[in-house]
DNA sequence: TTGTAAGCGTTATCAC
DNA sequence: GTGATAACGCTTACAA
């Protein structure tokens, strides 16, 4: 204790370990000193329970070791587990996470990256979707999904791939009528690859491909309404259907199964993502993005200390994994 | 800019409004001026692209508007949400929430309090498993889900009253021959009443009520185990199972599943937490956790200034909802 | 190798 | 109401 109430500071342990302020910074910074002298340092530091002021020390060296990771939310399994990921990337690289959640408001997203830059964070990570979010190019930034311009480095999954992916798998497995769905921001991105990769695809082989891709605020009603207009007779227009994310799959299956239509006896479907749930495994088949991969990428590119020679744009390999929706298990 | 490469300062702004460095400061902290003052440091602010440091006016004030929260990960979708909750919370009030995961480890839970320490955050809010994790008292702490002291505020459901519900509402749906199930760490906490309610009730209510307890180490082999030993000629000696989580009803669901066993035709089971997936509603039956209040209980209570008259352990009620593994829907 | 002193960008206390 | 000036706790030349 230093004699006030508040907690010790480095003049603290340098006068109680009979040294000079400047010793003290020395042996927290790991520059060589005396033995003896960074022996009585630490006793000191331990004896009052001394740390450094992560605050002070940002002030002199701008850096702050924190990082801003801006997501809409922590609902959907892929984003929480990119979080996870990514915030685990950081920690082992002795990094804080700041975590900023947006819930797809373009407004809040542009309030957060003005808090991160506020906060002198050394980079920012974001899963944006406002389309014209301003950002201080003093601050590092990475977009995960979502292409900017050529300074601004993206990283995301092989999303093409991916569609085409599918659409091989589908074909293989038998499929002959195949159909994509969506729903998304309205706001383009990399993840509508999927469905261009995927149609291209089916066009290539020689298949019919129809697609209905909505947007978040459409809601799930279209959905509903274009298939049942695709029943007859009990029976479903098409025996393929590929999902631009698992949940999306999942709900669809639900609802096919009301009509009596079961997956994959009657159609087989393949989502996208790849997370497990909890306690059973993967909800469906699906494309898995590596998402270990996507974090440490955006880590390493957002801590580069060179900042010139940047990618662009970085697309990272996904692969098939059979989960009870298709008829391959 | 300032003519150097680096950010403006309020120097920058002081300078370019033609007016005193305390002004400035005055303006940013809503400290009344002249208008025609504040007008022209806003201006040159917004000129200059001005934002405050909050590492040089944490240094002053002591203040961060930074909390960190500890958790294992955001695998399991509890831990997900409730970060989320949480996080959203913070936000409101204007703070920023400081992830930090540590995979159920002791050493990484009492690494994440140092952190956070020395990140000089206003508050830490913990859910973690270290049985003597050491704390500085200087910065306010709250436990979720496991009591450490009086003086240690704790946040949880009322697990108590779950277990119990969970056991009233089988019995009420016919079930006679009960079984709790539990896997968790084994480091003591308020989840483990869980189990305590429900067997209470069943004994209080004269029906016998069998259970088995893992620990994270014990993997689920012994689950599969159990449950294979009280299976005769197909049928299971049990028709009502309260799982101690929804990952683990899941888990259970599926085994059973191998030896033709349905839910909630041949046995109803209740999990515990309640959220939703994403495309899917609810994974099962299940005891609610009010993860939205638990959140805004933690951050209020982290956030209180008055740090006397706090309480020692708060428990939020839950509510059954029926989720297709039991004959009420 | 060790000690000294000048800031880093704010806030807060004063005289004016 | 406004404008110098001294901290806040630390890092980092530079002098000893």
């Amino acid at each position: 204790m230093t004699g006030n109430g508040s907690l010790p500071t480095m003049k603290d342990v340098a006068r109680s370990a009979g040294v000079a302020l400047g010793t003290v910074s020395k042996v927290f910074n790991n520059i060589p000193v005396g033995d003896s002298y960074r022996q009585r340092v630490l006793e000191a530091a331990d004896r009052l329970g001394y740390q450094v002021n992560n605050y002070a020390r940002g002030l002199k060296t701008n850096r702050t070791y924190a990082v801003a990771f801006i997501v809409p939310n922590l609902e959907l399994p892929f984003f929480a587990i990119l979080t996870q990921n990514i915030c685990q990337a950081l920690e082992r690289r002795g990094y804080r996470m700041i975590l900023a959640l947006t819930d797809f408001s373009p407004d809040t997203e542009q309030s957060c990256v003005r808090m991160a830059q506020q906060n002198k964070v050394d980079g920012i990570i974001g899963l944006t979707y406002n389309p014209n979010l301003h950002l201080k190019d003093s601050i590092p930034f990475v977009s995960f999904d979502r292409y900017f311009s050529s300074s601004i480095p993206c990283v995301a999954s092989d999303n093409f791939g991916g569609g085409q992916m599918a659409a091989e798998k589908l074909i293989e497995l038998g499929c002959r009528k195949l159909l994509f769905l969506r729903i998304g921001s309205s706001v383009s991105g990399e993840t509508d690859k999927r469905g261009d990769g995927f149609e291209v695809c089916c066009r290539a082989k020689g298949f019919p491909c129809d697609s209905l891709r909505l947007f978040n605020e459409d809601g799930y009603e279209p959905f509903k309404e274009f298939l049942a207009a695709h029943i007859h007779d009990g029976k479903l227009d098409y025996d393929g259907i590929f999902c631009a994310s698992d949940g999306l799959a999942m709900a669809i299956r639900a609802n096919l199964a009301e009509w009596g239509i079961l997956v994959p006896r009657d159609v087989q479907i393949i989502g996208f993502d790849g997370i497990p749930v909890w306690g059973s495994g993967l909800p469906c088949s699906t494309i898995v993005q590596p998402v270990a991969q996507l974090a440490e990428t955006c880590v390493d590119i957002v801590l580069k200390e060179d900042r010139t020679e940047q990618p662009s744009l970085i697309c990272l390999p996904v692969c098939y994994a059979s989960g009870g929706t298709t008829r391959d298990s």
